[in-house]
DNA sequence: TCAATATAGGTCAAAAATGGTCAAAAGGTG
DNA sequence: CACCTTTTGACCATTTTTGACCTATATTGA
């Protein structure tokens, strides 16, 4: 019940897992192992690997090209500030990859991502004249900073 | 005599069975299974398994798209009676008293309750032009059905 | 050296695969 | 008949898959 898409995404993750977070593949091999079309591998990259859900993507072309995948470690403290950006503001989106990175990192349980999840992604956040991307990111602020507090059991 | 919509029920609820309570199923496959139209499906789910009813469906479009249906769990009939006898409208201390409630009674660790007050007890959230009680309201609204769902974890 | 060729990866838009919405038509019921 | 529920279908939105065409880099051989 998973899409090629999907596969290939959690392919690509257990490399990373394998290799401290860093890989280098190329396009045409892993076309190949999962028989389709190389942008489809583009299509992954661009909708499970960007910026916002905590990867850098560099690659080259020509003889010797490759695509390489890094996840950035969430002990690098740039990685909140990439994920919401320079803004104040976060899409509901963008919440949503933070708080499945902060999961997968383990630094949250399953269980506390879905209920992190319950509370931002209201509909209701949505609804009225309320600036919801500005208030998900202030409530986002204020979690993380006490998350990370020491004494935060 | 029975529906239509009578039968794609009772067939939803039998597979809900077969799976403790949860379902996915492919909105198409279902239709061809009764032989109707693909809307038919999106009626049925209207109209008997809403919240109220004790149901969250979810659902994605695309390839690889699916309808999830989720039962929600009534076993308890202490954390549904909190849920039926809570307010609309909830003050921040009310919200504590709620959530430390829910830590007490084991319904919520201590970490997850404090995650909580730290997205509802937010400064933000009493910023003008907000409506902050109805806001934390509905955000406890929708946790607490979140925490009956049958497979939440 | 340098042009030709081989070997990569990139882009973009169309097609395919799903599900959603809404209103009209059809069917029941008091 | 008036009203409510169910059934249908035309049209919309989203996500994935595919392919034609484009660009960049390395290698080769005059």
């Amino acid at each position: 019940m998973s899409t090629l898409a999907d596969q290939i995404e959690s392919y690509i993750k257990q490399l990373l897992s394998k290799n401290e977070g860093v890989v280098e593949v190329k396009r045409g091999d892993l076309a190949s192992t999962f028989m389709c079309v190389p942008s489809q591998i583009n299509y992954v990259l661009e909708t499970r690997f960007t910026t916002q859900q905590g990867y850098i993507v560099e690659s080259r072309r020509g003889g010797g090209g490759y695509i390489r995948i890094v996840r950035l470690s969430l002990a690098d403290p740039q990685l909140v500030n990439l994920i919401k950006g320079k803004e104040r503001r976060i899409s509901r989106q963008n919440g949503e990859f933070l708080i499945k990175r902060l999961v997968e990192e383990e630094f949250l349980t399953k269980r506390e991502g879905m209920i992190i999840l319950a509370l931002l992604d209201n509909s209701v956040l949505e609804a009225e004249h309320i600036d919801a991307e500005s208030l998900r990111g202030a409530m986002l602020n204020t979690l993380l900073i006490n998350l990370l507090r020491e004494d935060f059991i």
